[in-house]
DNA sequence: ACCAAATGGTCGAATAACGCACAAAGTGCT
DNA sequence: AGCACTTTGTGCGTTATTCGACCATTTGGT
């Protein structure tokens, strides 16, 4: 009667590594072992193996008695960029689409309660930096690209998205009102295009438009830019046009489609 | 007296883990446990176990039989990112000399006898798409952006680095000489740039300038583009003389000094 | 349809890893 | 300096994981 909890086919130690891998985040890049042991819950002593482990490996390094991530890491988020063809495929999408519409483009997919960037374009002086990057994670609740991708899914989906997704009061203009945010994911899933002023920056106007909603792989491509640079409806809609056509794009481009980003199994059509 | 090889502050587990992970590259990113226990060397029924549980925790798909990279892989890849300041200081500053130079510039460590690419800006209306990402790795002797890092390191380290790597005739124009390689690196140590012309790819040349002889992290920023874009000497000055900005800003931004992506303990000062 | 080869999954004995307890070496405060 | 506190490092018994072997099932060829 004993691993009650832990399946057979489950390696609760290479499990814990990966916690440990993931106890480094944006504002802790220097753990000790004290630290590890704190943030992910494992014994003291394990974490010292499992982390010197990593070092051993190259994923971490050492400076005396703290750990980073190493540059290493970067290799396993190339290979699942270039594994789906981001840097033939969608890179260029984003970047000739950032080029038309003059802000950075990024695209994102659910990740865990979050809407993570996986590709981003940027945009020749660019003046506006949000230090976003590809992993960056932003919340689905308030922000376009969040809405864009909640209007994806089912509505009882999205809506149990959003009565149990905690959230925080970003700015003065932030929906708290949870049906209210129901109601512009509606409008958005009709009007094909999500867009959020200043609820999650103050002054920051977002726009996103959905790119897939065939399999269950939700992804969206959308833009931030201040709010001011865009006060007319007419470049609203503009922005709106070229998102759309890259969402177009990347939708015949199948990359997104099946179930290749699926969690489980589909028997049914093999071929 | 078992555990020969095995330091015993190393797991196995976990290493057999993180080695399932780097088992998908960028042409096999889906696989099934017969070639994830092929490609890892590891017992199939350790791989099955180990896979599953990169699928529980979410790094991986299963597709009926085949497993691949999910998304979540580049929560990873952010952690460092962030976490080390690229999306605040180190876009921008590639963002901003793109834009001026016309062409993408990367940025890029030595990681296991290769540049890695760390990051990378985009230019707008690009028309050339290598299709590298962050993460994608290229060899040091037959690149700008290698020879730049190469050119960081001592004269006896990069001798050996030569000396040992191993590399095909990518080109016709490939420089098969290991001691003409070298005589170029030292030059570039002098002149403060490399300079790469249709060595690696036809009609390609690089033009990369070293960021960091301090501390051991080597770092470089280069460009490539079509070498018919470039034909008077004083636009590759040019692009010199921008990437060299870029080099200077990020040597000041300290990013990265010290040792933030040593390998091995220092105790004391080495400066 | 048949067989051969390969794959996915399961079980038990051997082995590796965990977690506890404890020692040692810093670190900060009075 | 002395003391309390934190952090790192090290055995050892217990627990989990591995590895090999064994079926069940699938795949591919003739």
């Amino acid at each position: 009667m004993k691993r009650e909890f832990s399946d057979r086919d489950i390696s609760s130690t290479f499990a814990k590594g990966m916690a440990v891998l993931r106890a480094f985040d944006d504002q802790h890049s220097r753990l000790s072992l004290a630290d590890i042991a704190r943030v992910t819950g494992l014994d003291r002593a394990t974490v010292r193996r499992l982390t010197l482990t990593l070092v051993h490996l190259g994923y971490a390094c050492r400076d005396n008695k703290h750990y980073s991530l190493s540059p290493k890491v970067l290799t396993l988020a190339g290979s699942f960029l270039r594994g789906h063809q981001f840097g033939t495929v969608v890179q260029p999408l984003l970047n000739t689409c950032a080029a038309r519409i003059r802000t950075p483009v990024s695209l994102a997919i659910v990740d865990s309660g979050c809407a993570m960037y996986v590709a981003q374009s940027t945009l020749q002086d660019d003046d506006v930096t949000f230090g976003f990057t590809v992993g960056s994670k932003l919340p689905l609740l308030h922000t376009a690209i969040g809405r864009a991708l909640l209007s994806l899914g089912s509505a009882s989906w999205s809506g149990q998205t959003v009565d149990t997704s905690p959230f925080d009061r970003y700015t003065p203009e932030t929906l708290m009102n949870r049906r209210l945010i129901k109601k512009q994911i509606s409008v958005s899933r009709t009007q094909g295009y999500a867009i959020v002023c200043d609820e999650f920056e103050p002054g920051v106007t977002g726009i996103a438009v959905p790119v897939n909603s065939l399999g269950s792989s939700k992804v969206a491509v959308g833009t931030s830019c201040r709010s001011v640079d865009i006060p007319r409806a007419a470049d609203r809609r503009r922005i709106i046009e070229h998102l759309s056509e890259v969402a177009q794009k990347l939708t015949r481009s199948k990359i997104f489609s099946d179930d290749r980003f699926e969690r489980h199994t589909h028997v049914g059509n093999p071929g």
